[in-house]
DNA sequence: CCTTCGGCTGCATTCGGAGTCAAAGCTAAA
DNA sequence: TTTAGCTTTGACTCCGAATGCAGCCGAAGG
């Protein structure tokens, strides 16, 4: 239809009159061209209006803006991109968006705040990574945040596309590739040692997350690492998937083959501990912390409600955040810089879920 | 390494053949010409090759596949978006997405499943409407969900630039556009005819959301309209702001400003719902269901756990994100079609903080 | 053997803004 | 008045893929 449009105008104004007289249709937002037409002035002129620290005389500049106005221009980005080959786009991969919103609202403020914006992958599994990564080169993305596990051969593609890549919370040892991370081992460790020391605990569970989140082995590792560190010998390990019902099902499988409540429970995120709260107090009635420890892992919002009380480890999301954002930024715009590895710690949030023996 | 491959066939090749040897940096991504070049054929006929339904032999386009996987190449969206005046990306603009991360992430999903990117624009209030506003003009999404309040003018602007728009959980009466919403005072009456007719509660409190969030406007209209149609006229009203935190803080008001409990409190979300029930419980030692019944709206996560098992209306967020993704979806590829307002039903969900009188 | 028809293919152009370059305008000094 | 030196401006090209059109080729039919 648009065609149709174009040839009856030509034909109707005639070819002489106007060197490019296309039709604009309706419904179709001014160009750079159609505000140079209004203005009397070059499409350079119009695009240069637009750059910072553009060549243009005040008098041009207010000029070109009244027909901007006018007009209701707005430069249009696919097009700046094309040239410029920068989309103003970043990616960020997320596999578990609905149990951790906090990160990707805090990462997209940020981005926002610099006019950047931000294109959203949402990983069913962490595993997926494949289908998506296709859709990241096509869109041209001018970095990507990534808390979500790559292969190292991803890794790679992502330095071959000359695309900086920030890992959140997912760390790689022998790769060369930013991250910005909380220190998981290490805060587990300050949870073992609270529980072996202060509380006097020997026996335990451990409650892992899903098998391709190395952000659980992580966790977990560290938790039965200290513990044998610490001589401790009765380890329960179950695992589930992060999920507040999953944590209800483990601890119960826990029960089940250890015939016993252990001393304390370590869960590899708050969600599994609020799960295994909820079910030893309401389904096995079994008293917290009188009977037995639990502990978590994030400081999420609902650990720190009153029915719960949780005692775990804070990760700084708004530090990391700002951090994964200005190292992403700063590799976009210097993409000499070399890989960065940023480790934030823990801090470990005192609550009522903690048996501290006096 | 794919880059080396390219400039060693470009070398074996030789320069004379080719007309336009433009240097392309050793980090930049091959192009239609590229693998046009490499397979000896046409950049059309490798474009047609990525159209579904393309006229290619079959012949040609194995041929010209085996270039493109050598090459490692990937159509470029931005130049794609370009020419067909489709970016493949919709915008999501969204006001609470660390209280209703569902949402996102289903909407996510389903425009996944189809090759749409999401573009995220997470709003602090929802009156910031204006800069984002900008933001998705200038990126040329092909349409836009908005989990958000934009006022008239704007949504008129959206007509103008030909971008279909599909709003969830906010509706107009009057201004024909797109909606997908949950019943709210449909919900509200639910939850009030309960409260009212079998649990025989004849004093109330409600409390309401933020100010500029209309669906809390139409919550606790709902609620105090059927608490007034059925004669009900001992309500005290507080305001929070959704969080936890500000639902504590309200019904401290309550009881302060009414000096005793009422039977009944009315939340404008689960999450101020918990708030309310851990302040009452642990703070001022008040018994859920045993002095007061309380109801949130929503059916999130957390209501659903043991702690709370929170009488609630759930809205179907599946069934909304299926119906505002198809809605949006059809609009793009037919912008005929007129706007339509899909309404669905919440569901009562029983729990134990309400005191039925038996 | 020639024509016709349909399927493939390549050429050239298009999308909208950015940047290069040379020309034009302006100011100030000679 | 002239000229050097600077700022401002416009013409033109480019980014990378899609597509209308014309030409080409092969198969089938006369």
């Amino acid at each position: 239809m648009q065609t149709t449009l174009a040839s009856q105008s030509v034909l109707v104004l005639g070819w002489c009159m106007a060197d490019k007289e296309r039709d604009r249709s309706p419904k179709r937002l001014p160009t750079s061209y159609d505000v140079a037409r209004h203005a009397g002035v070059s499409q350079s002129a119009v695009s240069r209006c637009f750059k910072p620290g553009g060549s243009v005389s005040k008098k041009m500049r207010e000029r070109v803006m009244r027909s901007v106005e006018l007009l209701g221009y707005r430069p249009n980005a696919i097009a700046r991109g094309l040239i410029t080959r920068r989309s103003n786009m970043v990616g960020v991969i997320e596999s578990n968006l609905r149990y951790y919103p906090e990160v990707l609202s805090e990462l997209s403020r940020r981005f926002a705040e610099r006019n950047i914006q931000v294109l959203l992958f949402d990983l069913d599994h962490e595993s997926d990574v494949t289908q998506v990564l296709d859709q990241v080169w096509q869109h041209q993305v001018d970095g990507v945040i990534a808390a979500a596990q790559l292969d190292p051969q991803q890794i790679e593609q992502f330095a071959q596309h000359n695309i900086p890549l920030v890992f959140y919370n997912r760390s790689y040892q022998d790769i060369p590739v930013s991250s910005v991370c909380c220190d998981q081992g290490e805060g587990e460790r300050k949870i073992v040692d609270l529980l072996v020391e202060h509380a006097g605990h020997r026996s335990f569970a451990v409650i892992g997350g899903p098998s391709d989140s190395v952000v659980s082995l992580q966790r977990t590792a560290g938790a039965i690492g200290r513990l044998e560190a610490l001589g401790v010998t009765d380890i329960t390990r179950e695992d589930g998937d992060y999920s507040y019902d999953s944590g209800r099902r483990a601890v119960r499988r826990v029960m089940q083959s250890r015939g016993s409540v252990p001393e304390a429970i370590i869960c590899a995120n708050d969600m599994m501990a609020i799960g295994v709260l909820d079910e030893l107090r309401f389904r096995l009635d079994i008293d917290v912390p009188g009977e037995v420890s639990v502990v978590g892992f994030d400081g999420s919002r609902s650990a720190q409600w009153l029915s719960y009380d949780l005692v775990t480890i804070e990760q700084p999301v708004m530090s990391m955040a700002e951090a994964a954002v200005s190292m992403l930024l700063g590799r976009i715009d210097n993409d000499a810089l070399p890989p960065e590895k940023r480790t934030f710690s823990g801090v470990l949030r005192a609550g009522s879920t903690v048996r501290l023996s006096s």
